[in-house]
DNA sequence: CTATGGCACGGATT
DNA sequence: AATCCGTGCCATAG
């Protein structure tokens, strides 16, 4: 039975191919904006009813059951439940364009909201001729909320004064989602920052640090900071935290969705993460509970009325028809493909990675890619691509990158962090010194790879790690 | 003279 | 084929 739909699609094995592929790439933000694409190209593919589990309240998708609700009590620790979770927040266009139901569900993702949503804030305050001009820069305005365009041009276009047009920018900036309309991530950062400041002031050097740049705060290079600010290394490292804790570079990103939380460990920011796994009832003595996030709020399928549209349409217009009802079949098969190979990758890296979930970056266990993809019997292509790109929100709240899970030196690096912590902060441990520390511990590494973690993780040379302590 | 960072090479990984 | 990562050598700062 399964033999022969695949055998329809079968001619155009290479787009089924080629397709996948693309699909296992992307994250759940792409999926969902390819999916809401194909929803409003292709008449023959409809998003059905949503299904909630009747004993949580969970949607479902397809015809699976509640996994979570299905488990008995009694289910041993260590296991862990993989499974799909559709999500409401994903907001999808409906196949008749023309109606606007969902625009009045809680999140508005599409860039039109947005600027609705910001004009209305400051409509109030502006005079006609400036509410066009903000109307025009809001629309100018990228997903990530950034404005590319230059003030002066607008000024020409509008015959406005550059000022005027400048403090329509300021309000747009200053509205909520605040930072919207800047032009970098580091002019948004310092909007923010101001805001900020003018209810709780925080110390100038705040400022410079943003001002020192965007790349600089991601990669946590306190030293850098410490030294150009001429501030300690631990005002250094509580400012980036704060930063990274309470602002966000891409200001668009931040507002959709109510459950941002920055990765604290990486200063970066994922709006959506692609897998959550969390402690069934958030007690660790259950089993895990991983959920694969899908975009479909409810589930995919081909429009029942196409298929008889088909049989009783001529001839000539029969071919079109047919190859809609090809690309959607082959649209929702290539999901389905994707699914699962998410779900049994992440079944296999839960297993294999337990003790990092539960206990922390020190238990990071070194796999490759290459070994992965051979236990589950797939091309180790699949496994880079199913993995980059992707995030995971551990049961701690810390969302990081998929790629994580195969960082080869990261448990080395936080057993580094732990001997520079507890050394004597007197007589500071030298490079040479860690290495045989590390070693006997059972990790041989060269001294110049113990340089290289050290600089990674921002701690100081050993000699200014001794100033460091005087200065305070 | 020692500790460290820069550059570059080679092997592994993607 | 391209990229990443550990490592060795060498220059330089302290």
């Amino acid at each position: 039975m399964y033999q022969r739909q695949f055998q329809r699609i079968q001619p155009q094995t290479t787009a089924h191919l080629a397709q996948t592929m693309t699909l296992l790439s992307m994250n759940v933000d792409e999926l969902n904006q390819e999916i809401n694409r194909a929803l409003a190209e292709n008449p023959a593919l409809v998003m059905k009813e949503e299904r909630r589990c009747p004993g949580c309240g969970k949607l479902l998708s397809g015809n699976q059951i509640c996994p979570v609700c299905s488990k008995p009590k009694s289910a041993q620790s260590d296991e862990a439940i993989v499974f799909l979770s559709p999500r409401s927040e994903f907001s999808y266009a409906k196949s008749a364009p023309d109606e606007d139901i969902y625009m009045d569900e809680v999140d508005n993702t599409d860039e039109v909201s947005l600027a609705e949503f910001i004009l209305r804030q400051i409509a109030y305050d502006l005079e006609n001729q400036d509410r066009i001009v903000a109307a025009y820069i809001l629309n100018q305005v990228d997903e990530d909320g950034f404005l590319n365009e230059n003030l002066a041009e607008i000024a020409n276009y509008y015959h406005l004064p550059l000022s005027r047009i400048e403090n329509v920018k300021r309000m747009i900036q200053h509205a909520e989602p605040v930072g919207v309309g800047s032009a970098t991530p580091e002019e948004a950062l310092m909007v923010q920052l101001e805001v900020i400041n003018e209810s709780n002031p925080v110390p100038p050097y705040y400022f410079d640090i943003i001002r020192m740049g965007f790349g600089v705060l991601s990669k946590k290079q306190f030293a850098q900071i410490a030294k150009a600010l001429k501030i300690s290394n631990t005002e250094a490292e509580k400012a980036v935290d704060f930063i990274s804790k309470n602002l966000y570079p891409y200001p668009a990103r931040a507002h959709w969705g109510n459950f941002r939380l920055p990765s604290e460990e990486k200063g970066q920011v994922y709006s959506h993460p692609d897998v959550i796994i969390n402690h069934m009832n958030n007690d660790p003595t259950l089993p895990l509970v991983v959920e694969i996030i899908t975009p479909t709020y409810g589930t995919l399928d081909i429009n029942p009325l196409y298929k008889q549209a088909i049989k009783q349409s001529a001839e000539e217009t029969k071919e079109d028809l047919k190859t809609d009802y090809e690309k959607a079949n082959l649209l929702i098969k290539c999901i389905q493909q994707r699914n699962n190979t998410m779900q049994r990758l992440m079944e296999k890296i839960v297993h294999i990675q337990r003790a990092f979930i539960d206990q922390g970056e020190k238990f990071l266990e070194p796999i490759t890619r290459a070994e992965l993809s051979k236990e589950l019997e797939v091309h180790e292509s699949t496994i880079s691509r199913a993995v980059s790109n992707k995030s995971v929100q551990l049961p701690s709240g810390q969302i990081i990158p998929m790629d994580l899970f195969f960082d080869k030196s990261l448990g080395i690096r936080s057993v580094l962090k732990e001997i520079i912590e507890s050394e004597n902060k007197d007589q500071p441990l030298s490079d040479t010194e860690i290495v045989d520390q590390l070693k006997s511990q059972g990790y041989p590494l060269a001294r110049r790879t113990v340089a290289k973690y050290r600089s990674m993780e921002g701690i100081l040379p050993a000699h200014l790690r001794k100033q460091e302590r005087k200065g305070k």
